[in-house]
DNA sequence: TGACAAGGCTAACGCTGTAAGCCATGCTAG
DNA sequence: CTAGCATGGCTTACAGCGTTAGCCTTGTCA
C-alpha cells in the first residue's frame, strides 16, 4: 500500500512552519484524466510488484481491460507513462525526506535524513531505480519538483556542495545495496554511520567558518 | 582506443612493491577462444561507441561477419557476452585505481584516487554503467576480482566501512554525472572536493584512535 | 575411410513498442 | 432533429529483439 502523493497536497505545512532554507512543495503540472491516472497507477503497481520486465504496454492495457494500442490514445509512448511514474516517485521521495528533516529523532538530523531515505528506497526498489537512473527529461517535469525533492539535503548541510556530496553518497549506497553490489557480509549499518559522521563533522565546521572547497 | 586488461598482466608489480594492505591482481578465469574474444571485443566497442541499445546479438554477429544464431555456439546467452565485458571492465577499473594509489600526485592519495576513478568512468560511460548496475552473478566472475578491484578504497582509508562509504560516494557522484542528474549549473569539482575533505579528515583521525562507528 | 565435433546456416517462435486505419459512442452547432 | 466531429475503443500489421531447432559443411583423428 503506497500513499498517493497527489492526495497529500492539502497536508502541506503553512509557510511559517517551513524550516530555514526549506522550499515549498510545487504544484502538479495538471490534473490527470481518469484513464491516464489509471494507467500510471497500474504501471506503478506492476513495476513495484513484479519488476521492470513486467511493465509492458500490453500488460498495462490488460490491467485496464483494454488493448495495448488503445493506450496510445492517452500517451505518446511508453516513456511518457514511465515519466508520469517517475514524477510520482519524486513527490514521494520529497515527502519522505522533507518529513525526515522536520521530525528529527534522537539520532540527529543528518542520520535521520539518511535513514528515512534508505528506508524508503529499500522498500520501493524498482520505483527508485526507475526514478533515478537513465536520462531525465527535465523540461517535462513540473517546475520546481527536482529542486524541492533535493532541498532537504541542502537544508541539513547548509552548503550546496556538501548537500550534493551527501546525496551522492546516499544514492550510491542505496543503488549498490539494491543491486546487492556491496561485498558479501558487509556491515552496512556501520557504513551508513561512517558516512554520516564524515559529513556531520564537516557540516558542523562549515557552519562555523564559512570557508569554501576550492583550495 | 582502450587498453585490453588481458595484455597488462605481465606488468604486475612484484610482491615487494605492493603497498601495505594492497592485494595482488587475480588471474583470469581462462583463456578465451578466438571467436569468444572477438565477440567480447566487438560488444565492448559497439557498447562504448553507440550505447547499450546498439548491442544486439544480430549486430555483434554482423561485426564478425556471421549470423546471430551462430553466436550461440560460443555463448549461452546475451547475458554471458555482457558478463565477459563486465569482467574486462572490472579489470580496467582495478588497474586504474591501483595505479592511482601507487602514483599519488600533489593532491594527496584520496583525491588522487577519486580523480582517477572519475576520469576513467566519465570516459567510458556505457561500459561503466554496464559493469556497475543491475545484478552481478558473483559466482561466474574470476575469484578475487571483485575484492581486488575494490581494494584501493580500503588501502586509502584503512577502514572497511570508510572504504565502502567513500566508494559509494564516488559511485553515486559518477552515475549521477553520467546521467546528467545533478542540478544544472552544479560545480561538480567543488562537490568532489567537499566529499574528499569529509572522508580525508575522518580517515586521518581514524588512523589515530582506532574507534568504530557503532556508537 | 568412417565417425564425430565444431561452427556455420535458415526458418521460425514469441515477445516487444508502435503505426495505421476502422468504427461506435456521445456531445454540440446549425 | 440532425450533421459533424472528437473521443476512445478495436484489429491488423510491422520491424526488431533474444532464442531454439534442425540442417549441412568442414576439419580432425581412429
Amino acid at each position: 500500500m503506497t500513499t498517493d502523493p497527489r492526495t497529500l497536497e492539502h497536508e502541506l505545512p503553512p509557510d511559517e512552519e517551513l524550516l530555514p532554507g526549506e522550499v515549498r512543495r510545487p504544484d502538479h503540472r495538471s490534473e490527470r484524466p481518469k484513464r491516464v491516472a489509471q494507467t500510471v497507477a497500474a504501471a506503478r503497481k506492476v513495476l513495484e510488484d513484479e519488476g521492470p520486465g513486467a511493465v509492458t504496454m500490453r500488460r498495462l492495457a490488460d490491467e485496464l481491460g483494454i488493448r495495448a494500442p488503445s493506450l496510445y490514445k492517452h500517451f505518446e509512448s511508453k516513456a511518457a507513462v514511465e515519466l508520469a511514474v517517475i514524477e510520482d516517485a519524486m513527490f514521494d521521495i520529497g515527502d519522505v525526506t522533507h518529513r525526515a528533516i522536520r521530525e528529527i529523532g534522537a539520532m540527529g538530523p543528518l542520520l535521520s535524513l539518511l535513514t528515512a531515505y534508505r528506508t524508503y528506497c529499500l522498500s520501493h526498489p524498482n520505483l527508485y531505480r526507475l526514478a533515478t537512473s537513465g536520462h531525465l527529461p527535465r523540461e517535462s517535469l513540473p517546475p520546481g519538483l527536482e529542486d524541492w525533492a533535493g532541498n532537504p539535503w541542502f537544508v541539513i548541510t547548509g552548503d550546496p556542495h556538501l548537500a550534493q556530496a551527501l546525496w551522492s553518497f546516499a544514492h550510491g549506497m542505496v543503488v549498490l545495496e539494491l543491486d546487492d553490489r556491496h561485498p558479501p557480509g558487509s556491515e552496512l549499518e556501520s557504513t551508513w554511520r561512517a558516512g554520516a559522521v564524515a559529513f556531520e563533522r564537516l557540516a558542523a565546521q562549515k557552519q562555523g567558518d564559512g570557508s569554501g572547497w576550492d583550495a
